[in-house]
RNA sequence: GCCGGUGUGGCUCAGGGGUAGAGCAGCUGAUUCGUAAUCAGCAGGUCGUAGGUUCGAUUCCUAUCGCCGGCUCCA
């Protein structure tokens, strides 16, 4: 429904004929009238607004009470204006629209005279502007802004709730003892407690007192260096490109996070799509709650056939590129049937996942507008079966930091009752990642969980980001619609594990910060581009290096050899700034000993002499369980480009 | 988005009102080397972009964009 108001001295009008949609003229309806200080309303009933005729019309009468309690006009007049939009409602349906809204504008205003004009008839009118700053307005009111309106309303009383909830901090170990902690205070970080705990102390300095050294983190720098990731100028700010070595690295962590998903827990893999409805109230409610930091995906509009019109967007389809992981699953789950028997279901999907940051956030590999997600969601039976998942997940996912050699925090936040209750169960947890917690307790339920956790690693420069974590989410699946039929036959809403092993980009971000923490700074070896560089002494040993590559590879292990014309000290310099772990240097002495001279980085760059059988039990042993994949790269580093560095 | 910083060949940087210079990487040739830089030659840039001032701008001014940091926000 489209309105445009005029608050006018004078305003008259007289019939001049029927078009063919005229309504018949009842008594009480004039063919003539005119009226002094009058709020004249023009109307337009639109297509779609017959669906929602009720709510539109509701919003419709307060706009015109709001207007008419600042103008006090002495008559209102809802003149039927078909002009204002191009995508009219039948008459049928804008008739009964037009009669019911006169009638609510009459009970909300009772004191001031409402007429409407008759609709369907040509007329002619007069019209005199007040010319004041309100006396010329228009609205435009669909079934969508209605909706918007509720869910604002609905933030509204949400941000009310989220301000009564009262918060205590304290640190639990994993002993089960509880220290407090005064956050308004920041001499708390001076407390010995701190001293046993660095990175717990690193987090609530720079999350809680906002305490920050404004250095650059290195790994900005490092990721180009190390051809791993770069800005892709002819793309939107926040979008990387990935080298062959960075998309290694990359899809690395990813399996890894798969095999979590995949063999440890046997998740269903499911994979939906990118782009979602705006159009539809559940997508648009989410988008509202991420402040509208959505993408807008526009279509060409269909109808428009001749190509010599510039293109136009289709209105009224509109998509958004996805922002979360869940859209997709609960869509799926809403439709499905789940039988209490089948519980618990683990479902895993890894998608991009784009959010339009405002550009000063945007951080390196830490704060990117597109980003990859793997996202698992346990559905439970109950309160206690939603417990084991989560120590699953929470199991799982500190076995990966731990495999990726990063420093981080462990947070909860829990729901005061629930901590009462439960409390044994985190220190359970804590007690596996041999981790103290800082805990948050919350006198009340602020958002749709009882209990999350956050593991947030801690960069080098000590700031820290959000990884993985776990939300155990005990009221929303009646909302989303997802249920399950218990033993009675009756429809009953899940107990949902939320949850993400957090961003691949920045468990790269966090692996390289860690590395860069080191003074010879070193990937682990499982995630090292190249494992073992061969280095041949002259080109006359490039066979014999041919020769230990095959045997290496053939252990999967990643090796390349340098046989590009400079001298082997040159050749050493370019594999330690490549953070190389493994330098074979391989020459005359090597052929006729069959022992190699290895380099080993992570023994400050010492040369060790071993057999290959050594070195290979050597890597394995620190590779053992953790993804392989081969290089993505010419073996030779004379067939291969420079990226970047 | 706001505030501050920054932007010169693939990389690291120098310079400065008279249309740019080095090292490395690249290419050509020589060299066949034992644990962080072998030698020589060649080729590479409308100095982020767009306006303005000027006889003349890469240099001064304005705007704009990217990047980095802070605020805010967040995985």
């Amino acid at each position: 429904m489209k309105l445009l108001f005029i608050h006018s001295d004078n305003f008259c009008y007289r019939l001049t004929g029927k078009t063919p949609v005229a309504e018949d003229i009842d008594h009480k309806i004039h063919k003539e009238n005119s009226f002094k200080n009058a709020l004249i309303v023009f109307t337009t009933v639109e297509r779609l607004d017959a669906g929602n005729a009720g709510e539109i019309t509701e919003a419709a009468s307060l706009d015109i009470k709001e207007l008419s309690e600042k103008l006090k006009p002495s008559n209102i007049v809802i003149y039927p204006y078909a002009h204002l939009s191009n995508d009219l409602g039948l008459p049928s349906s804008a008739i009964p629209i037009l009669d019911e809204l006169k009638s609510k504008v009459i009970v909300k205003i009772p004191e001031i005279p409402v007429y409407r004009a008759p609709f369907g008839w040509y007329k002619g009118f007069d019209v005199s502007c007040k010319g004041h700053p309100l006396s010329e307005s228009s609205r435009h009111i669909t079934a969508l802004t209605v909706a918007g309106e509720t869910k604002k309303n609905e933030i509204k009383i949400r941000e009310n709730i989220v301000r009564e909830v009262e918060s205590r901090f304290f640190i639990l170990n994993y002993d089960g003892s509880e220290i407090p902690v005064d956050l308004t205070d920041k001499n708390v970080l001076n407390n010995d407690i701190f001293a046993k705990y660095p990175s717990l102390h690193k987090f609530i300095a720079f999350e809680e007192f906002k305490i920050k050294t404004g250095a650059e983190p290195p790994s900005i720098e490092v990721m180009k260096k190390l051809e791993l990731a770069d800005h892709e100028e002819n793309s939107d700010s926040g979008h990387l490109r990935f080298y062959p070595k960075g998309t290694l690295m990359f899809k690395l962590i990813s399996d890894w996070a798969e095999d979590i998903a995949l063999k440890k827990l046997n998740c269903m893999e499911i994979e939906t799509p990118l782009i979602y409805n705006w159009n539809k109230p559940e997508i648009r409610g989410q988008g509202e709650s991420f402040h509208e930091r959505h993408y807008s995906v526009m279509v060409p509009e269909d109808k428009i056939k001749d190509d010599a019109v510039p293109r136009v967007f289709a209105a009224g389809k509109e998509f958004v590129l996805r922002f979360a992981g869940d859209f997709g699953l609960f869509s799926m789950l809403k439709d499905a049937k789940i039988s209490y028997k089948q519980l618990p279901l683990r479902f895993y999907e890894s998608s991009k996942s784009f959010r339009y940051e405002r550009s000063g956030e945007l951080s390196g590999l830490r704060r990117l507008r597109a980003f990859t997600m793997p996202d698992i969601h346990s559905f439970c039976l109950n309160l206690e079966e939603g417990f084991n998942e989560y120590r699953e997940l929470y199991r799982r996912y500190s076995d990966l930091a731990e495999a990726a050699g990063i420093e981080y925090a462990v947070v909860f936040r829990i729901v005061q009752e629930y901590y009462d209750k439960h409390k044994d169960k985190i220190v359970n947890l804590l007690a596996y990642s041999k981790k103290p917690a800082l805990i948050e307790t919350l006198s009340k339920m602020k958002h749709y969980w009882a209990l999350k956790h956050e593991f947030q690693g801690i960069d080098s420069v000590s700031g820290s980001c959000q990884l993985s974590t776990v939300q155990l989410d005990v009221e929303d699946a009646k909302r989303y619609g997802i249920n399950f039929v218990n033993e009675k036959g009756e429809k009953e809403g899940c107990i949902i594990c939320h949850s993400s092993v957090g961003a691949i980009e920045r468990w790269m971000y966090l692996i390289l910060e860690e590395a860069l923490k080191k003074e010879i700074p070193a990937l682990p070896l499982w995630i090292s581009i190249t494992q073992v560089r061969i280095i041949p002494v002259s080109t006359q040993h490039t066979s014999f290096a041919l020769k230990l590559m095959e045997q290496l590879s053939s252990s999967n292990i990643r090796v390349d050899i340098d046989d590009r014309d400079f001298s082997m000290g040159k050749k050493i310099m370019f594999a330690e700034e490549e953070w190389i772990p493994y330098i074979l240097v391989v020459g005359e002495k090597e052929k006729n000993t069959g022992m190699l001279s290895v380099r080993n980085r992570y023994k400050a760059r010492k040369t060790f002499n071993m057999t290959m059988e050594d070195l290979i039990n050597e890597m394995k042993e620190q590779t053992k369980d953790m993804p392989f994949r081969s290089l993505m790269l010419p073996e030779m580093l004379s067939k291969r480009p420079t990226f970047a560095g």
